[in-house]
This record gives C-alpha cells, structure tokens and sequence, in this order.
DNA sequence: AGCACGCCGACT
DNA sequence: GTCGGCGTGCTC
C-alpha cells in the first residue's frame, strides 16, 4: 500500500520546485509531519504539506519514496501551516523557504536516536501554587488598563510612556492567560537579542510557580542545540512562555492563546533578508487564526502591542477603530515634579527662556510632570562649528558636579565621517561603495561602513602627497575625545575627575562587552556616556537627568517618508532614559541641538505630545497616499552596472504594463531608480517603487508579475543581473 | 538553495 | 599531466 504526499523543502520561489514536491510513503503520514525526503543527490527536510488521493496518474509518475519521519514530534498544527502559507505568499517567497527558515537549523541534521534522546528526557513537573508575595500593587492606570483589555477582543495597541509599567502589564495579562488554562502558551515578543536576559529573568521569576523550564528563549543568540532546545519544549507545549525576537512569531505553540509585541514600533520586527516579513504584522494575523481555529476547549487568542511611540500603522488603527487602544501616560515610581528651579547656568544663553521647566503645560498625555523638561537648542545663536552649545556643556558639567550622569547620542560611530584633503578636494571615497569610508582613530584606519574594506590611515593625500588631510565631521569616537577636552576642568563630587565612556558597535564588538559596560554604567563608574542610538534601548538607567541628541536633524530632511517617525520615536525612548529614578526626575533634561528649533516634530518632543506628532504624520501620509492609507512595495535589483539593474526592472515593468497587470491603473510601478548608497561592494543597485491605494490589489500585481520577473531575468541581456527580490510593505524607501 | 557536471589557468 | 576556478542546470 502506498500513500502519496506533498512536501515542502527549502527552495527559494523561482528555481522551478517552488511549490511543493510529491512523495510516496509506505505509511499514512499526517499533514505536518516533518519527513526525510530525497532530493537530487542528497537528503533534506520537508513538511508533508498535503495528501493527495490515490489516482492513476499518480501510479505513472516516478516519485521516489520518503526516506522518514522525525519520529515523536507531533505534526505542525494547521495553523502553523496557515500562517506559512499567508507569509509565502503575502511576501512573496516560496512556501518551502518560509517553512524550513521557521524551524530550528538543528532539526535539519538530527538523526532520530539523537532526536528521541532530545524528546524523552523527563522534566519534573514542579508546579506548585502561584507566590503573590512578589507582586507589587498595580497602579490604577495599569489596572484599568488591564481590565479593558480583558473586556474586549481585537487587538489592543497599549500607547504607554516610558516608565509607565508596561512590561508588568504584559506580566499581568500572561498570568491571567497561563491560569484560567493549564495548557495556555504565551508569546512575548521584543526588538533585540540583548533585551532578552533581563525581561526572561522577569518573566522565570513570575512564572517560577509553574514550574522548571516552563519559560523559554527564543531568537538567534542561543546556540543551535539551545534554540531546538526552546522550539522543542514550545512545539510540545511544555513551554508556557516563549520569549524572543521576531523569529519567535513562526515558533510553533500548539496552545498559543496570547502575543505580546514590546516596542512594536521598532524596525527590527521587519526582517531585511529573505522572507521579509513583519513580525509585528504577523502576530496580528496569527491571533486572528488562531483564535478562528481554535476549538471549542481553548479560547481565542489575543495580541497586545505595547509602545511609547507606536507605528502610525497601529495608531491609525486605533483610530479606526480596528485596534483597541489602552492608554497608561503616568510613570509609575516617579515622584511629583517638585517644580524646583535649576540651578542657574554659569554662561550663555538660556536656551528656552521662555519655557522655564516649572511652567510646563500639561501635554496631552496628561501631566508631563515627571517626564523629562526638552530643551531645544537653536544652533544658529551658537558660535560657529560648536559641536556642543555652549549651555548645553553647562548642563553636562554641572550633572557631572553634582555626580549625576549624562547620556549624550550621536548616531555616527567612528571619529570622523570623511577624512579630506584641503588642497586637492580628496575624499576617504570607498573604491568599492559609493559612500565615504568613516575615519577610525583608535587603529588608525578608514573603514568602510557598507562593505568593510579597510585600509590604514595615508599618512599623506594618496592624490596629491600633501600632509595635510583632515577629518570632517564627528562621529562618537570624536565626540568623546573632544568632550574629555572641554570637561577636563570638572570635578566630581568626591575630586576626582569627570569620567567618559563610549558604548557603540565598535566598543561593543566584543561578546558580552555590552553587558560589561552597560554594568559599569550601572555601577556609577561613569558621569558621561557617548553613544549611537544602541544605547537608547531598553536599558534603564536610573542616574541618568540628562539626555542630548547632538546632531539630530538630518532625519528631519531625509527622502525617506518614514525618517522623522523613527527620529520621534527616538528622541522619546532617549528623553526616557532620563529621571527614571524618583529622586531625580523632577530635575531630568532632554537636549536637542538643532538648525531647525521651531520644526513640528521638535515643537510636539517638547510637550510629548506623540498623538499630535502622529496626527500631523497622519495627515501628511494620507495626502500623499502612503502607509497606512496607501500599500508599498519595492523590487530591488542587483547588477555589475546600473544599467542592467534598471533595465531589467523597467523592462518586467513594461512587460507587466502591456499584460495589464496593473488592474486598470489600481498599481503604479515608477521607474526604477538607483538606491541611496547606489554602489556596495561594486554590485549596483537599483529599486522600483510600486504602489497601491488597495492592499488587496497590490497583492494581485505582485502574484501576477512575479513570473514576470522571473522571466525577464532569463532574457539575454540580464543574464548578467545578480539578483533581484521583492520588498512587501517596506519600512524605509 | 545545494550540488552536480563541465571546460580553462597555475601547481604537486 | 592534475587541482580547482565558478558558469549553467537539475532536483518530486
């Protein structure tokens, strides 16, 4: 007797076994199955996609046979499935390539002893009654916020300011989850590996009760028997808690009944290679099966976004009432705003006069009191080229007096962005990248940001021989150097010298350096840290009563659409550092040094005014007809010359246009451009916009235009084209 | 994507 | 004379 299955196998969506390939096996195989199947000369993982019927034509056929099954992993749910198939075919990919991307690498090579062994060891079941000792009271907004969540249904997007609670909210909700059913399961969701540890400490002690291993981690830190490890315990639903990164959205939980997204904003839910999907997005999506799917014994699932700032995406949402919106803007363990006068500044300028911080309007999150005061500085009154405004070094140093710390943003690492030669006009230009290679004093190098070329530093113009080349800019490595200069005066409190730390990618290179300098921050080592936005994440600071965003405006101007919602969305997390500690919020600071002081965007940071920001956004988004009122996607191309890259996605362009593919002009596909950084690693690049005024018209265009694609790229003259792929809802243009 | 087969340069 | 470069082509 022999059955005959469909079988999913990692291929990407063109090379012609993109959809699923059929087996025969000697045993009846469920759907979901994971299997051993041969291909070619080698043997691969597959899903058993689907059964088919015994029919003749498939007696013709010469299908070989499934060489196994992982034994003892009970089939992929068929939500699971679902949720693959939607991400294929909404982004554009081959089922197979999401499917296996989705699973742990590990289960591709384990045999079945190594499997069973991994499967059977026995956990304890520890459980025992939950301990309230540890709870804290919630505030009232937490509990008002919990209670309407539970009341209603859609997804819910918690609009809550840093400081507010969100993360025992989370807590709250998962709890309620895990004990009105003992099988539940919990997806929490945040931006970045390095937020994992301390949430997953929080999240074991709470759930301690139920349990040893009942809460696991999930994203690409763990190493490859850690990570089969966690999908194992959570495929099996041993695991009542699954914390991780956006991988984690894929993680099968055959009893998933809630999804928390932290900090949905945050661009890292939009995945940047293959299947680029959004995590985010899709946790909204597998809430809303698997809650359809759910059978009579379980309830639905829900999704709880939680941000600061959210995406205008979810904020209009809300607005449309599709999502829920729960709204938590006090911070919690902050004490009243005292009102008490700064002490005065020893030199220049006031830089908001007019706007003394105990006279802060109520914003419309309520009252801002313990909220850090913003402080625009217009550097157009400061003296020319000063990096760092004369009153704002003021702040610095006497927080550093007063033996506070100061947290100061730059996002540019590096020393200097451009080194030049004033006599000739050379530049640091990368020979492989159309960009500038950035400076590095520290090993003396120029560095290539975008392909990694570096070379030592010319100890003359490589043009012209003249000695004298310069940096131009600064980066965090200069910001730092040029701030032990100007603060080499100031004393801490006990005497000593003002100590300076820099964290960004170049001093965090090293495996747990963060953690080491983000404890020596902890610890009170440090009175200034310079930083790229790596440290205005996350982590809580408690000393820190002033912030400074030194060289902020270049987003304000950028082509991307999308540039001032992330510098918003910043700026606020940042100003978040400040004052989280009772004793010193009253007095927190929020610098921003800028040409363009009366900018909205400036103008709403001061009164933390996110909704009036958002509105603004809004406004400008849905004239322009773009996300959320409108759909995007983008099909970037690459080629040895820009020609090729263009011409190959004008020409699928044109072809889709005399197929009229378009749909009676719903889609519009603009003339492929070069990229920003039009040249990396001397590849060219080229991308075109296409968009839609209807989700549902944009997916038909780019199902039917794919083939297209994937044609054009065989004629002659683009055989020289390297690759090309598609971008559904793209978070940067 | 793998992993073949297949035809041209510098080496045991 | 081989080892090996990566250019097309196939995998149920």
């Amino acid at each position: 007797m022999s059955f005959w299955l469909q079988v999913v196998v990692a291929a990407p969506a063109h090379s012609s076994i993109a959809g699923p390939l059929t087996y025969q096996s000697e045993s009846p195989l469920p759907v979901g199955s994971l299997v051993r199947v041969p291909l070619g000369r080698r043997e691969v993982l597959g899903v058993v996609w689907e059964l088919l019927a015994d029919s003749g034509a498939l007696l013709e056929m010469q299908t070989r046979h499934v060489a196994g099954a992982l034994e003892g992993l009970p089939p992929l749910s068929a939500t699971w499935r679902k949720l693959v198939q939607f991400t294929a075919a909404y982004y554009q990919r081959s089922l197979g390539e999401v499917a296996l991307a989705a699973l742990p690498p590990q289960l591709r090579d384990l045999s079945n002893v190594q499997l069973a062994r991994r499967l059977k060891r026995p956990v304890a079941d520890t459980s025992c009654a939950p301990d309230g000792r540890a709870l804290w009271a919630l505030s009232p907004q937490q509990a008002a916020v919990l209670a309407e969540f539970h009341a209603d249904s859609r997804p819910a997007l918690l609009f809550g300011a840093t400081g507010s609670g969100k993360t025992e909210v989370y807590l709250r909700a998962a709890a309620r989850v895990l004990e009105l059913d003992p099988a539940a399961q919990v997806l929490v969701m945040v931006p970045e590996i390095n937020l994992t540890p301390q949430l997953q400490s929080r999240f074991e002690e709470r759930f301690a009760h139920l349990g040893k291993e009942r809460v696991v981690a999930l994203h690409s830190g763990l190493t490859p028997a850690q990570r089969l490890k966690s999908w194992l315990a959570a495929h099996a639903g041993h695991a009542r808690l699954v914390l991780g990164t956006r991988m984690a959205v894929f993680a099968s939980m055959p009893n998933l009944r809630l999804i928390v997204v932290d900090e949905e904003h945050d661009p890292s839910y939009k995945q940047q290679e293959g299947a680029r999907y959004s995590a985010r997005d899709l946790s909204v999506y597998r809430a809303k099966i698997e809650t359809e799917d759910a059978t009579h014994a379980h309830g639905p699932c829900r999704v709880l976004l939680g941000s600061a700032t959210p995406s205008l995406e979810s904020w209009q949402a809300t607005l449309a009432g599709r999502y829920q919106r729960l709204v938590m803007d006090e911070r919690i363990g902050a004490a009243p705003s005292t009102g008490e006068e700064l002490a005065p500044y020893a030199a220049g300028p006031q830089p908001e006069a007019s706007t003394p911080p105990q006279a802060r309007e109520p914003g419309p999150l309520g009252d801002a009191g313990s909220l850090p005061t913003v402080r625009r500085v217009d550097m157009n009154h400061q003296p020319k080229h000063c990096i760092i405004a004369p009153p704002l070094l003021d702040a610095i140093a006497q927080r550093v007096a007063r033996g506070e710390q100061s947290l100061i943003f730059l996002n540019r690492r590096g020393y200097a962005p451009v080194l030049a030669c004033h006599d000739c006009g050379w530049k640091s230009e990368c020979p492989h990248c159309s960009a500038f290679r950035v400076f590095h004093k520290m090993d003396r190098t120029l560095r290539c940001h975008h392909c990694g070329f570096t070379e030592r530093v010319p100890r003359a113009c490589p043009s012209c021989g003249n000695i004298d080349i310069a940096p131009v800019g600064r980066g965090t490595e200069r910001l730092e150097e040029h701030l032990a200069e100007l603060l080499a005066g100031v004393k801490r409190p006990d005497g000593e010298p003002v100590r300076i730390a820099r964290i960004d990618a170049d001093t965090t290179r090293l495996k747990g350096a963060l953690e080491s300098q983000l404890a020596s921050v902890h610890a009170g080592e440090v009175d200034v840290l310079v930083g790229t936005q790596m440290i205005a994440k996350g982590h809580d600071f408690r000393h820190i009563t002033l912030v400074a965003a030194i060289n902020p405006d270049g987003a304000l101007f950028s082509s991307d659409f999308r540039a001032p919602e992330r510098l918003f969305s910043l700026l606020m997390q940042a100003g978040g550092r400040a004052g989280r500690d009772a004793r010193h919020s009253g007095a927190s600071e929020m610098w921003v040094q800028t040409f363009h002081p009366e900018h909205p965007l400036f103008a709403a940071l001061k009164r933390h005014d996110y909704a009036g920001f958002a509105a603004q956004q809004l406004a400008e988004r849905e004239a322009a007809g773009m996300s959320p009122f409108g759909f995007s996607a983008l099909v970037r191309a690459e080629a040895r010359t820009q020609e090729v890259a263009q011409g190959f996605l004008n020409a699928a362009a044109a072809q889709a246009e005399s197929l009229q593919l378009t749909g009676n002009g719903q889609v519009t596909a603009y003339p492929a451009v070069p990229m920003t950084i039009q040249r990396v690693a001397d590849i060219e690049r080229a991308q075109m916009l296409v968009e839609s005024p209807s989700r549902a018209a944009l997916q038909r265009f780019l199902a039917a235009w794919q083939p297209v694609l994937f044609e054009t790229r065989q004629q002659a003259e683009f055989k020289s084209l390297i690759r090309w792929a598609i971008d559904v809802d793209p978070i940067a243009i």
